[in-house]
DNA sequence: GTCAGGGGTATC
DNA sequence: ATACCCCTGACA
């Protein structure tokens, strides 16, 4: 038998078949190894044939499977040719998504732990010993004593020769084990039982025993989704099948964690970027096996190497991180609507605050809505108040803090609760300036200003990482006068903590949360009362259950509010709605203090109603009157490149031949060529075409566009094309 | 005549 | 991607 191999090497010019004579243990889907122009390579059997076009002569074998299960299933090798049309990737590309990248190259296996036996009892194997052995004696007794048999820790204590030795000389078997890896080993609890609301059953029951394929489940923050995730998840598992349930990278919560380890068990297998390696690898493995039989994870677990699916579930579905923003840029719901299609299973968006694009699909029928109107216990939403700063400012205040901020958190530190402050900017201040003779601190590599970072006094480029040593002296005017720019969470603490002396403040942003766990350690501290304020950027926004959080303080609601991207208003509406949801949760009631320089403005109004069908309304008609999604698809072609000459040559060229192509046809709305919104990054200068195809582009148009963007005269010059990118930075 | 280095090419 | 081929040029 032939077998159709791709090569695991990322490159256009070996990214098609070639044909290897089969061996045993190969079946269509194996990682294999293979011999490629003088030496080993891994690579996948994609398909199979009684024979091949090229010659014997030619023609090699197979060396050997890599792995003693078929890594790639037969829907994952649709999923592949799927992914290759609509995305225009590599072969090679969608399958290094489908199998852990820590698989490849060998670099991991499932852990063996080794352990040793004694061979003889103890009295006998003491008599083969010379007196001198002490250590050796020492160990047989110490094995015989305690029933602990493991490799490493009798070499820790007894030394990795005296172990060597005893072995040697066939008074101990060596043998290894596997171990599984158990991430969050220590999280579960007690599985609950639960009484369903009507609303609820009536929403299980629809998706169940409904008709329809897809279902939007919109209902505010505390309307009980998760619990008909779950509910709709054991009654796939009662027929035998499996789940995906997908979160945002950032909401994979200790709460949800616990909730599904303490319902499922080992039966729940979570994939997210907080695991290391090898516990991702053991995750994949048990699903793959079918030991473990939902997947719970991020964006990525939407792979999930399951079998028979029966419901895939996108929790926040709005979530911006549910499309890849590097290649291949693959948007979540499309794959998980081909497996839904392929699988025959249902497919599940929830969300308090839909995305106009989805929620327009439910309205007009595409996805069936479920609506539920009431949080569980019929909690109150937490009363919003804004504040104006403008206001504040005339009045003589310039701290960060309204008056009504500071005057409501020092009663919540009073009465013993706790409190939520949300700025979506992290560091001590977003640039620093000179105020004599006007110089920012810029990064080298990119078109950007420094943030200050007061804790390890650095200046950081928020863009690529960079790190910069601070100044007390202007290096342009060595002038003292050295002004900080807007503030940032690490800031606030300071302010805090000045303000409230002895009350405990917690950061969460992403300079503290880059160790394992410590998003969860953060987490954990917050909700044992270990402080009473919790500063964090949009972290803090997702999902999490605090039941003596009774205030939440929005610093800067304008922060987002004025970005020139068609999705500013809808990002602000949902990021604010979150954030207030995130008190009052419990039987304490709750209240949202939100700070603006624009009080008026229309977004932030209907935020602080919780109001979304108000912000539809209003939003889909600007989206139509303006011709954006979902009335139109918006397409970046974008040029990257340390030459900027080249850079632009390769855009004007391109730019010539779009131009071209819209001569010819009516669904290109609008094509122009700019600079990107960042002009530097990581020293590459960036350009880009932006463009409106009418409604959804038909995948004859995007063809045609991506062979526009496969013609580069420079190869130096990344070129890359998103459909309806979610960050247009 | 030898050998290091560079560009071009095929990889089943 | 990279091993391999062949060619060239520098040097003895």
């Amino acid at each position: 038998m032939i077998f159709e191999v791709i090569v695991d090497i990322a490159n256009s010019e070996v990214d098609r078949v070639f044909d290897y004579v089969g061996v045993d243990g190969v079946f269509v889907g194996s990682r294999v190894l293979v011999p490629f122009g003088g030496r080993k390579i891994e690579g996948f059997a994609i398909g199979q044939k009684e024979h091949s076009d090229i010659d014997d002569s030619k023609l090699k074998s197979i060396v050997a499977p890599l792995d003693d299960f078929v890594a790639v299933t037969p829907e994952m090798l649709e999923l592949m040719r799927f992914m290759i049309g609509r995305l225009h990737i590599r072969l090679i590309d969608a399958l290094r998504l489908f199998v852990p990248a820590q698989m490849r190259g060998g670099r991991i296996g499932e852990l063996k732990k080794r352990v040793v036996f004694p061979v003889l009892p103890l009295d006998e194997a003491v008599e083969r010993l010379s007196k001198s052995a002490k250590n050796q004696r020492a160990l047989l007794e110490f094995l015989a004593s305690e029933e602990k048999s493991d490799y490493t820790l009798l070499g820790e204590k007894f030394g990795f020769g005296t172990v060597k030795k005893l072995a040697e000389k066939g008074l101990l078997t060596v043998s290894e084990v596997k171990k599984g890896r158990v991430p969050y080993k220590n999280l579960c609890g007690e599985k609950q039982s639960f009484v369903h609301t009507d609303e609820q059953r009536s929403a299980i029951e629809t998706i169940i025993n409904g008709t329809e394929n897809e279902f939007l489940l919109f209902g505010v923050t505390g309307s009980g989704k998760t619990e008909i995730y779950m509910s709709v998840i054991d009654y796939y598992l009662s027929q035998n099948k499996t789940a995906v349930m997908l979160v945002p990278e950032i909401s994979l919560t200790p709460n949800m964690l616990r909730l599904f380890r303490s319902r499922y068990g080992e039966q729940v297998a979570m994939l997210h970027s907080g695991l290391s390696a090898g516990e991702r690898f053991d995750e994949w493995l048990r699903l793959k096996r079918g030991e473990a039989k939902i997947a719970l994870g991020a964006r990525s677990a939407v792979f999930a190497p399951l079998e028979n699916v029966g419901v895939i579930i996108i929790d926040e579905e709005h979530d911006a991180s549910y499309q890849s923003e590097s290649n291949p840029r693959y948007i979540t719901s499309e794959i998980a609507r081909f497996r839904r299609k392929y699988n025959g299973a249902k497919l599940v968006f929830g969300s308090a605050t839909p995305s106009v694009e989805t929620f327009y699909k439910a309205q007009n029928g595409e996805i069936k809505l479920i609506t539920l109107q009431n949080r569980i216990n019929k909690r109150p939403l937490p009363e919003v108040e804004i504040v104006d700063m403008a206001m504040e400012l005339r009045n003589g205040n310039k701290s960060f803090l309204s008056d009504r901020l500071y005057d409501e958190l020092k009663s919540t530190i009073k009465e013993g609760n706790q409190a939520i402050l949300f700025l979506n900017r992290r560091g001590f201040s977003s640039f620093v300036m000179c105020t004599k003779c006007g110089y920012t601190a810029k990064c080298e590599d990119c078109d950007v200003s420094l943030s200050y970072h007061a804790d390890e006094n650095l200046l950081k480029c928020h863009y690529c990482g960079k790190r910069y040593r601070m100044f007390d002296l202007c290096p342009e005017c060595k002038s003292p006068f050295i002004r900080q720019g807007k503030i940032g969470t690490e800031r606030v603490v300071n302010e805090l903590k000045k303000l409230f002396p002895g009350v405990g403040v917690l950061r969460m942003d992403f300079d503290t949360t880059q160790n394992k766990e410590a998003h969860l350690k953060i987490i954990e501290a917050f909700a044992n009362h270990e402080a009473q304020i919790l500063v964090g950027t949009q972290m803090v926004a997702k999902g999490h259950d605090f039941k003596d959080v009774t205030l939440v303080g929005i610093l800067d609601a304008d922060q987002s509010l004025h970005f020139e991207d068609f999705r500013a208003g809808e990002r602000t509406f949902q990021l604010l709605t979150q954030v207030s949801g995130r008190c009052g949760r419990d039987v304490k009631s709750g209240k949202v203090i939100l700070q603006t320089y624009s009080p008026k403005h229309i977004v932030l109004r209907l935020a602080a109603k919780q109001d979304y069908l108000g912000f539809y309304a209003k939003e889909i008609n600007i989206r139509e009157a303006t011709d954006f999604p979902p009335f139109a698809t918006i397409v970046r072609i974008l040029y990257s490149g340390e030459n900027e000459q080249n850079t632009i040559s390769t855009l004007n060229a391109q730019y010539a031949m779009i131009q071209e192509l819209r001569k010819s046809r009516d669904d290109i709305l609008f094509a122009n060529k700019m600079k990107a919104p960042v002009r530097r990054i990581e020293k590459k200068f960036r350009y880009q075409i932006l463009m409106k195809i009418k409604g959804d582009m038909t995948d004859e148009l995007s063809d045609k566009i991506f062979a526009v963007s496969d013609m580069k005269q420079h190869k130096d010059v990344g070129v890359f094309v998103e459909r309806n990118p979610q960050n247009m930075t």
